[in-house]
DNA sequence: CCCTTTCACATACCGTTGGTATGTGAAAGC
DNA sequence: GCTTTCACATACCAACGGTATGTGAAAGGG
């Protein structure tokens, strides 16, 4: 095994292991030595490839965002209907932040361990910005009307995120179904 | 001076700076020796009133929803009409979130401290009753159409939420109107 | 009025944590 | 084959949250 293939694979562990851990107990609740003693390496290793606890943090949360924004932009293209990619990718947007690492991680510790500028900066790259996207397509087609942007952003953005955090943690599963279609709804009176 | 008396102002004064420094660099930035020192005692006081930083943390929380959600009761209860009390709760709560106690402390650091179900029932029990009180009137009065009111009452939160720490962050002032225009409409959509 | 008890802290101390400085051995380059 | 590089491991540190114990003034009782 080369140094470059040994090298990735350490990163790879400290990144598995420490997404797991966080997502489980949560930022503050882990500490350093839980992380390397599960990837089976040593802090020099953990501080070899990243910043500090912070840093490894937020590699952690880029993942996260990627998966989801990724998640998001594939069910939104597959509907060919501007109108549809909207409500689909804000569907897809809420079932996938319902997943423990999403919740944990993306919606709950991100903002405090990285602050809400740079985890909105995460999120704008990730996701929110198929939103404004979508959005700023409709207005520019008059299927909506035009309004600020960046403000029904936020509103829909937060909107998804804290329902999101209620759904992972709601016991009945037909909520998942009333809050769809409250969404859907929420979404359906942009266009008058 | 009183015992009791002694008693109540070294809380106060506890409450006041760790609220203060919580506030403005975040819980995880502030360690209790500042805490101590600001507040002009030592850590045993510190641990005679409180169980320990995230308690004391919980304390600071708790005062703060409490002001929220008199501000935000306060404001609703001055308009007549049920319909116009939902808006101008609602408009309390954007405008209310926004100052930076409430921003840090409520909305970025308190789920991450004290987990999002306490965070919840702390936000329940202070401001967002009043959103569901509001709404299911509404539904009783046949001013808006009956739905499950849980789902919509945490995607306006949820909205509320995120558009007022975006507010907080925004160096526009108009922002604050459009959201609130846009919020309105939100709302309004409601009605059909 | 004095003696005892209570209690609101202060002091001293501890284990653990995130972070750093240095050592090391194997792979890469010449 | 010799040197350099580099991906870590080891050893260490200051600071943190938390605890156990001491203390002195206010409250309570005779």
């Amino acid at each position: 095994m080369g140094r470059a293939e040994q090298r990735e694979q350490t990163r790879r562990a400290l990144l598995r292991e420490s997404r797991r851990l966080f997502a489980a107990e949560g930022y503050g609740a882990v500490g350093l030595s839980q992380i390397v003693d599960a990837a089976g390496v040593t802090k020099g290793a953990l501080y070899h490839h990243f910043d500090g606890k912070a840093a490894l943090f937020r590699a952690v949360l880029a993942q996260v965002q990627e998966e989801v924004g990724r998640h998001v932009a594939a069910t939104a293209d597959a509907e060919p209907d501007p109108w549809d990619r909207l409500v689909a990718g804000c569907h897809a947007f809420l079932t996938a932040s319902t997943g423990p690492d999403v919740r944990r991680i993306m919606l709950i510790d991100g903002p405090a361990v990285l602050g809400w500028r740079e985890w909105r900066a995460l999120d704008e790259a990730a996701s929110a910005r198929h939103l404004a996207d979508a959005l700023t397509l409709l207005m520019e087609t008059g299927v909506i009307p035009e309004r600020p942007v960046a403000p029904l952003t936020h509103l829909l953005s937060g909107a998804m995120n804290e329902a999101a955090l209620w759904l992972a943690d709601s016991a009945d599963p037909g909520d998942l179904a009333e809050t769809g279609a409250a969404l859907t709804r929420m979404l359906e009176s942009l266009r008058s």
